[in-house]
DNA sequence: TCGTTTGCCGAAACCGGTTTCGGGAATGCA
DNA sequence: TGCATTCCCGAAACCGGTTTCGGCAAACGA
C-alpha cells in the first residue's frame, strides 16, 4: 500500500554500505566476506583480517533485518512492560529500559518493547515477538515463585534472563539483588542498635522476592538470637496503606515491636503518618529499615534508611547477560548476584522505649481509627 | 559467530506459513499474492478476495524483516528515552509506553526503544534507528519551540509525530492538549471564585508547552479583565523545590495573589509547605490549580484541583497517528488537540482573604527562611 | 474483421545477507 | 614422483518477501 504513492521518502536516502559493496572492493565474493566476518574456520587467518579491515575501513554495519530472514535474529531485546502489576515499580521503568538499551546499543542492539494486560497476553506476545523476529530474547522482570512465563520461554527455546530469581531444578541467566542478605543485615542492625522486638513486613508473596526476604529476616532473627513471632510478619504489604495497616496492628499488640523490617520503601512509607499520630518519632521510638531506594523515601522525615537498588545498573547488566546467552553462552554461566547498597538516612536509631513502655504509651492513647484520607496511592 | 554453535534454539521451530505456502495453495505465483495483498491496481478483484481469504485461513502474516530490507521498513514505532530531561516525566513513562505498545500492535507494529543522554545523542541515535531499519518513525516527547530533533528528522525525510506542537511554519503532524485552554480556564476559574489578585507560575521556557500556557493565563487574564501584574509571573518551575521558592517571593510582596495557577503538578506541590509554614489553609486562605493530573497531587490535603492529562490515551494517539503517517497521509491531517480534564479537589475555593488581609497577615509573621529540607526531589 | 488497447497474471530479478556445495591449488605422505 | 588430503575460496542456492517487465487473452474501436 505504502508502495504506491510514498510523499515521504526521499528522492534517494544515501544508501548504507553493503556487503556486496565489501566484496567488490577486495575482488572476494560476499559469501567469503560473510563467512570471514563470521569467524568461519574455513576462512584463513589473512583474508580473516584482509576483509576485517576493510569493514572497518567502509563503514560496514551488517542489516540486522536482512540477516534475520536467513538467522531469524535481528539483534533485538525484548521486554514486556506488565500493566496488571501494582504500580510500585512504574517510575523505575524509564532508568530501568534505559539500563537496557545501553548495554544494547553497545553491542549493536536494539530493545523492543511492548505492553500487556494480563498474563496469558504476556505470553501470547513473547511468542508473538519471537516468532516475528522482532525480538531474539527477553528480559523477564518481577520472577514470581512458579512464573508461567519461564515454563512458556523454555517450551519455545527461547533465550530469556530473569531480574530476579525463580524456583526451578533446571538453570537460568538472571541477574538480582539479594534481599535476603539485606534484610538479614537489617535485623543484624536493629539487633546491635538495642531492638528486641522486631517485626518483619513483607511484599507480595506470588514474588520470589518476598520468599528469599522473609527467609533472610528468619535468618537475622537466628543469628540476633531472637525467636521468631508470627505475630510480627505480616505479608502482602505493597502499598503505603497496606504498610500502615499492618504496623498498626502490630502496635496495637501487648508487646508491639520497636523496629521494623519493611520489603518494600512504598509500605514503609505507612509508617510515618502512623507514627505522627501516636506522637512518636521515627529513629528514636520507632526505628525502620527498608528495601529499595525509592525517592519519596529521602523527602520524608527522617528519611527512610533503606537498601537501595541500582535500577539503571540492573538493566545494564540483565541486557549484557541476555545478549551472551543469545549468542551461545550457558545459563548456568550466566547468573549475577549483587548486593544492595545501604542507605543510613537515620529511620533507625537506639530505641528510646522499650517494647513495655511503648505499649504503656500506646495504651494511653485513643485507637486511632480517623486516619483514612491521604493513604491510597491511586 | 552465532551460527557455529546454537545450543539455544530447537531442532525444528514451527515454520511460519510464508507467501510460497499462500500461493502454492492456490496455483498463484509468489509476486500475484503479493501485489493482491498489496493492493496493486493490476490484480482483478476477485483474484484480491480470494488470495485475501485463503491468507486469513492459513494464518499468514507477513514477516516484517523480511519486508523491510527491500521497502526499508519495519512496522515499528521508534521511542527515545532522553535521561538529560528533568525527571518529572519519568513516572509517566511506562504508562506512555504502554499506550504507544497498544495502537502499535493494534496494526501488528512493534516499539522500538533507545535511552539517550543528550540531544546530540538523540539526533544521532534517531538516524542510525532508522537506517538500520529498526524504526520507521519517530514519536518526539517534550517538543521545545524551537527542536533540532525536528530539523533532523526533516531533513532525513523521516516520519515523526510530535506530542506536543512547536514554532514551525511547515505542518507536522502532532497530538496535543490544549494547555492553553486550560490554563486560562483556570484564570476564569478563580476569577469566578472572587480572586482578583492571580498568579502564575510557569515551566521551562524552553519547552514549547510553556510558551502556549503563558498566553493561555493572558487570555485568561484579558477575559476576566484583570491587567497583567509581572511580578506575579514565575518562570522555570519544574520542582516543588522551584514552585515553592517562586511563591514564597510573591507572598513576600505588599499584594500578595490569593489564586496560583500552576504549569505543572509538581511546581504546585511546593505551595502546600509554603502554606503549612504560614498558617495557612489551601482551598481556603490560597487557592491553586495547576496542571498535569499527578498521582502525588491526590494524596496531599486538600487534594490538588488539577487539569489532568491522560498520558496513556496520549501514547495511544500518537502511536496511531505515527502509523498513518508512515503510510503516507499527510502531516496536516494528522493533528489532534484535545482538553484536559479539570479535577476540582477542592484546592481552590473563595478567598477567605483579600490580597490586603494577607498581606497584613503574612506581615505579622516572621519571614521563614528555616524550611530547608524535604524540598529536593531526586 | 482486424489491429490496438486494456486487464491480468507469470517469470524473473532483486533486496542484503547466510549457508551449502564443490572444486582447484597447495600440502601431506608414501 | 604420484596420490590422497587439507586448505581456501567461488558459485549458487536460499531466506521471505517486493517490484519490474513482458506477454497472453479479452475487450475495444474502426
Amino acid at each position: 500500500m505504502s508502495s504506491l504513492h510514498d510523499p515521504i521518502a526521499p528522492g534517494d536516502r544515501a544508501r548504507r554500505t553493503t556487503i556486496s559493496d565489501v566484496s567488490e572492493a577486495l575482488g572476494l565474493t560476499k559469501s567469503t566476506v560473510s563467512r570471514a566476518l563470521n569467524d568461519y574456520p574455513d576462512i584463513s587467518e589473512g583474508t580473516r583480517t584482509r576483509v576485517r579491515r576493510m569493514a572497518q575501513k567502509m563503514g560496514y554495519r551488517p542489516l540486522a533485518t536482512a540477516q534475520a530472514i536467513r538467522t531469524g535474529r535481528v539483534q533485538a531485546i525484548g521486554f514486556i512492560i506488565e500493566l496488571s502489576e501494582h504500580d510500585a515499580n512504574r517510575p523505575f521503568m524509564a532508568e530501568f529500559l534505559a539500563g537496557i538499551s545501553r548495554s544494547a546499543s553497545a553491542e549493536g542492539w536494539t530493545l523492543t518493547v511492548a505492553a500487556s494486560s494480563s498474563q496469558d497476553e504476556t505470553l501470547d506476545i513473547i511468542s508473538r515477538l519471537r516468532s516475528e523476529s522482532k525480538a531474539d530474547g527477553f528480559i523477564i522482570p518481577r520472577t514470581l515463585a512458579h512464573d508461567r512465563r519461564i515454563a512458556t520461554l523454555r517450551h519455545n527455546y527461547i533465550p530469556f534472563v530473569m531480574f530476579g530469581r525463580t524456583q526451578s531444578a533446571e538453570p537460568a541467566a538472571f541477574y538480582d539483588i539479594a534481599g535476603e542478605d539485606a534484610m538479614r543485615a537489617a535485623v543484624m542492625c536493629l539487633h546491635a542498635l538495642g531492638h528486641r522486638r522486631i517485626a518483619f513486613i513483607n511484599g507480595g508473596t506470588q514474588y520470589n522476592y518476598s520468599r528469599l526476604r522473609m527467609d533472610g529476616y528468619r535468618a537475622g532473627m537466628a543469628q540476633a538470637g531472637l525467636g521468631i513471632d508470627p505475630t510480627l510478619i505480616a505479608q502482602e504489604c505493597l502499598s503505603e496503606a497496606d504498610g500502615y495497616r499492618a504496623a498498626q496492628a502490630m502496635l496495637a499488640s501487648d508487646q508491639p515491636p520497636t523496629g521494623f523490617v519493611f520489603a518494600l520503601d512504598r509500605a514503609a512509607l505507612g509508617l510515618y503518618p502512623l507514627a505522627d499520630e501516636h506522637g512518636l518519632k521515627i529513629g528514636k521510638h520507632l526505628s525502620v529499615i527498608a528495601y529499595d531506594g525509592v525517592a519519596e523515601g529521602a523527602a520524608v522525615t527522617p528519611p527512610l534508611s533503606t537498601y537501595s537498588v541500582d535500577i539503571a545498573r540492573a538493566g545494564e547488566r540483565l541486557g549484557a547477560l541476555l545478549i551472551r546467552h543469545i549468542r551461545g553462552e550457558a545459563a548456568q554461566d550466566l547468573q549475577e548476584l549483587e548486593q544492595a547498597t545501604f542507605l543510613d538516612r537515620g529511620s533507625a536509631g537506639p530505641p528510646a522505649f522499650t517494647s513495655d513502655q511503648l505499649s504503656a504509651h500506646l495504651g494511653g492513647q485513643i485507637p486511632s481509627g480517623a486516619h483514612t484520607n491521604g493513604r491510597n496511592t491511586t
